[in-house]
DNA sequence: AACGCTATTATTAGCTT
DNA sequence: AAAGCTAATAATAGCGT
C-alpha cells in the first residue's frame, strides 16, 4: 500500500524528473542543486580549486568526527599540489631569500590524537629503512624486534621466492621494496601481517596522549575563517 | 511566490515532521533512517565498530575522490584502536611466533600518488630530526638547505623567545617540538611557513610516479569484499 | 562481523555576491 | 577567491539477515 507521502513523491516524479534538464527552469528553481560529476581530474582550474577548497573541508571534518565516534588514531594528510612555475616569473625573485619559484604545495592535515602521533606510529613503513628506529625502542623491545626479525626471515621463506626476488640484491634492508603486486592475495596477507608484527614491536612511546591537533601550513584565506567542524 | 514543489514538500512538513519521533511509525515506515548523532565516542562497542567500518570506507571513500578530482596528493591513515588484550587469551600463544596478544590495531590507509610518496613528502616533519635528510639530498639543494637554517635562525629569533623557550634546551635539532600553541596566529603562520621552506628545500626525489596506492594491513573480513570506489 | 535496506541527514555542484 | 545559498546527490544510523 502507498503512504501519502509515496504519492506526493511519485506524483511529483511523474510531472518532472529532478534529473530532467528542464526540471529547474520549468519549476523555477534557483539553482540547480548539486549535480552528478565524474570523478575524474577537474580540468578547470578555477572549478577544480574550488572543488580542492570545499572537499578539503569535508575531507577533514570527516577525520574528526571519525576518530571522535569511534576513538581511532587517523590522519588526513593534504597537499595542494604543486604550482607550476610560472612561465615569465620567479627569476627577480632569486638569491633573495623569497619563496623558492618552483616550490611545492601547501600543507593541510589533522590528525588524532595528534598529526605527529600518528605518522610516528606509521613511521617505519615505506619510506624509511628499519634498523635506524631502533635507537628509539629500548633494550626489551630491540630483543623483540630481533626475534621478530628472525621470524620474518622464516616467515618469507615460506611465502616464497616472489618476494625476495622483486629486492635490490644485497640490500636486505630494503626487503620493505618488494613489489606487492607481484604476491597472491593470500600472501600479500601474509607480507602484510608480517609487516604489521614488526611495526607493534618497534613502536615506541606506549604513552597515550589524547590530544586531538591539526596543522595548516599554509597562507589561508585573508579574511580569518573558522573551520566548521571541531578542532580539539 | 510559492512553486508548486514548495507547496507540496510544505504540506508534507505539515503533516508531520520528519523528525517528529512519531513519524516513522505513523507513516509505517522500513526503518527510521540515518539519524543525527552527537559527535562523540560510541560508548556501545559494537555500534562503535559498525560506525567504524562504515566511516573507514567512507573516509578512504572521500581521498580517492578527492585525489582524483583535484589532482592533489593526499594521505588518509586509519589505526583502529589497540585491542584491548583478551583477558584469558595469549597465554598459549606465548613464543610460538602467533601475533603478540598485547599486539596494536590495524592499519589502512589510501594515498595519491602513493601512500609512500606523499609520506616522503611530510617525512622531515615532527617525528624525524632534520639533519639526517640531509644524506638524501644532493650537493645544491644541501646548501639551499644550510642557507634555509641559517634564515630560519634569524626567523626565529624574530619571532621570540616563545618558540625557543619551549624547546628542550640543549636539543636545538628538536626545535619543531615547540609548543606551537603558544604562539599568536600570525607567528604561527610565520613559524608553519618556515617550516614548508625548508621542507621545500630538502625534498627530494622530484621524480613524479603517477600512482595511486591504498593498503590495508589487516586481517579484512572472512568474505571477500571489494571496494565500493576506485583503487587505481 | 559483514551486508543489504531504507529514510533521513550531510555534503556539495553550480550560482550569486 | 572567499562566503552564502539552494537543490540535488551522497553518506550513513538503525535494523534485519
Amino acid at each position: 500500500m502507498a503512504h501519502v507521502a509515496d504519492v506526493i513523491f511519485s506524483f511529483a516524479q511523474t510531472v518532472i524528473a529532478p534529473k530532467d534538464p528542464a526540471y529547474s527552469k520549468a519549476e523555477g528553481k534557483k539553482t540547480k542543486g548539486k549535480q552528478v560529476i565524474e570523478i575524474r581530474r577537474i580540468e578547470n582550474k578555477e572549478r577544480r580549486q574550488v572543488t580542492f577548497s570545499k572537499r578539503k573541508a569535508g575531507l577533514l571534518k570527516k577525520q574528526s568526527e571519525f576518530s571522535l565516534l569511534c576513538g581511532a588514531q587517523a590522519v588526513v594528510i593534504i597537499f595542494s599540489k604543486k604550482q607550476e612555475p610560472h612561465p615569465q616569473q620567479g627569476d627577480n625573485e632569486a638569491g633573495k631569500g623569497g619563496k623558492p619559484s618552483g616550490g611545492g604545495g601547501n600543507l593541510f592535515a589533522m590528525g588524532t590524537p595528534s598529526v605527529d602521533h600518528v605518522l610516528r606510529r606509521v613511521d617505519p613503513l615505506p619510506g624509511d629503512e628499519f634498523l635506524p628506529t631502533l635507537e628509539h625502542v629500548d633494550a626489551a623491545a630491540e630483543r623483540a624486534v630481533v626475534e621478530s626479525m628472525r621470524r620474518r626471515r622464516r616467515r618469507m621463506s615460506a611465502i616464497g621466492a616472489k618476494v625476495l626476488k622483486a629486492v635490490p640484491a644485497g640490500r636486505e634492508r630494503f626487503w620493505w621494496e618488494a613489489d606487492v603486486q607481484a604476491l597472491g592475495e593470500a600472501e600479500l596477507l601474509e607480507f602484510a601481517r608480517a609487516l604489521q608484527r614488526l611495526r607493534d614491536y618497534a613502536r615506541r612511546r606506549p604513552a597515550y596522549k589524547p590530544e586531538h591537533s591539526s596543522f595548516e601550513f599554509a597562507p589561508g584565506p585573508r579574511k580569518k575563517v573558522r573551520p566548521k567542524f571541531a578542532v580539539f
